[in-house]
DNA sequence: GTGTGTGCAAAAGGTTTGCAAGAAA
DNA sequence: TTTCTTGCAAACCTTTTGCACACAC
């Protein structure tokens, strides 16, 4: 369980004042054991049922901008109506079940590294992102 | 050239109908030497300037749809407020410039095959969609 | 004539913004 | 006190929808 305290230090160590909107974020983003995968509505959702408050979405998708830009957060490229975010910072793939819209984490070592051929004049490669769309094995599914 | 006797054809083997707007969306899309990445906004203009025509953002999003559904189009796994399409229905992957928003095709031989070691249950592999994020390559962009 | 397709305008859904009130430093 | 943050509501943008009219067959 990771303590208030450190969550203080770490908004106050990128310059972000430790605000308790900012605090209760920090708390339901990054003190759990596994990686999170949400979406700004999951989020609000999940402090207003679980944690009884409510903090305006102005103000969540404010820090989650803010957390985004701090390297706190990765944004997953998806083609969806809305963004995901994902609380795992490192370099990493993801499944994304078509059934459920759930995004599952894929290990850097469970994609072979990624040769990539073609060079762009000029541009240097930010990041390299593997999606690996998924669904029902025995489902009519085109 | 491609003719339009060949979109009636194509349009009317899926059970679509060619009318004048599907065929000039045909025209738009498939008339073309190179693979054509947009928006749906991007499509629109294109009619709108360059055809000086106008055909309204209901039966373009519609005509849109219907060629996915028929697989002439693919969408491209990209996280950004506006959906990408692509006419390129073939295996490959794509570079995004992150200064420019634009899509590059990356052929399918330009990365190495992607082997995914793991494995989920009842799940099968819809598709395997390779994201590379480039931008200038001085600190400064164009 | 029947069934589709088109286009307008309105609605919907996610995200951003302006601004006044509130909290942190 | 000064500066940053919050929260509301309105605005914005892309996409979808309802419905009347037009077109394809």
């Amino acid at each position: 369980m990771k303590k208030n305290a450190e969550f203080v230090e770490k908004l106050r160590s990128s310059g972000l004042r430790p605000t308790k909107q900012r605090l209760k974020i920090c708390e339901v983003l990054f003190d759990r054991e596994k990686t999170f995968h949400f979406t700004v509505n999951d989020l609000a959702k999940n402090i207003s049922d679980h944690q009884n408050e409510k903090i305006s979405l102005a103000t969540i998708y404010n820090t989650i901008h803010a957390f985004k830009d701090k390297g706190y957060l990765k944004e997953i490229s998806i083609n969806s109506d809305k963004s995901y975010f994902d609380t795992n910072t490192t370099n990493h793939h993801h499944f994304f079940d078509e059934d459920t819209n759930q995004l599952i984490d894929c290990d850097h070592n469970d994609i072979e590294e990624i040769n990539i051929k073609k060079n762009i004049t000029g541009k240097k490669i930010n990041s390299v992102e593997v999606l690996v769309k998924i669904a029902s094995d025995n489902q009519n599914q085109n």
